[in-house]
DNA sequence: TTGCATGCCTAATTGCGTTAGGTATTATCG
DNA sequence: CGATAATACCTAACGCAATTAGGCATGCAA
């Protein structure tokens, strides 16, 4: 998938909305944003990796350091109470925008 | 509605789908805009116009000065062959990412 | 021991939305 | 008649953020 737009119009709800389900860390991220898209959102790690510490800079995400499956050292972030509401506002923007290209895919509109 | 990132991935399907119902003028799409949208869409004249520029330099629109009701100017944009083409893989591309937002916005989510 | 997967990061470039203007014509209202 | 809003087009400078292009370290398989 190509456009640069849509990717980072997605990023933000996208990275929230999968950390309604849990807390989770960057490598993971990327693999499940891939999965869950079928492949069409193949994130580079230099397009995460800032937009997490953004996320993060804003209080809607914290992030705390842990070792994992034995000696894997990874950096957990979870959703806020703040990073909760941002959701929501997210998921509304998206939606308004999402019901108006509706409208104009329907290849019969009648003008004014 | 404030998120830059959604404008930008907005304006092209927008503009393009909405030029799928015959041609327009900056001016009248701006109000087309918000009116499909009920508001959440409010685009600035700065915003749309080089958005046009672009999409008619990348040959996706052909625009032709006319003048309309007596004697305004306007300059037309109709779709070409290429930007009904580019329309289709927009609304691909849009579509991909609305469906892995509706898996991550669904509460129960079986994590692996 | 060479490569691939895992896991984190940042600097420079570039594209583009926003802010903030500009110009000209026509319609409306006091 | 004069002022203001609506119509209709445009661009320059700023600043944010995605992309390109790297870097570093560990563990595992061929």
């Amino acid at each position: 998938m190509n456009s640069k737009a849509l990717v980072a119009a997605a990023a933000k709800p996208v990275i929230l909305a999968l950390l309604m389900s849990g807390e989770n860390y960057g490598y993971q991220i990327l693999k499940r944003v891939k999965q869950v898209s079928e492949g069409t959102l193949d994130w580079s790690e230099a397009l995460l990796y800032p937009v997490l510490h953004r996320l993060e800079k804003d209080g809607l995400v914290v992030s705390q350091w842990k070792i994992s499956d034995g000696n894997r050292l990874r950096k957990y972030y979870r959703l806020t109470a703040a990073g909760k509401k941002e959701l929501l506002a997210e998921k509304e923007n998206w939606l308004s925008v999402h019901r108006a290209l509706q409208i104009l895919w329907e290849p019969s509109v009648i003008k004014d």
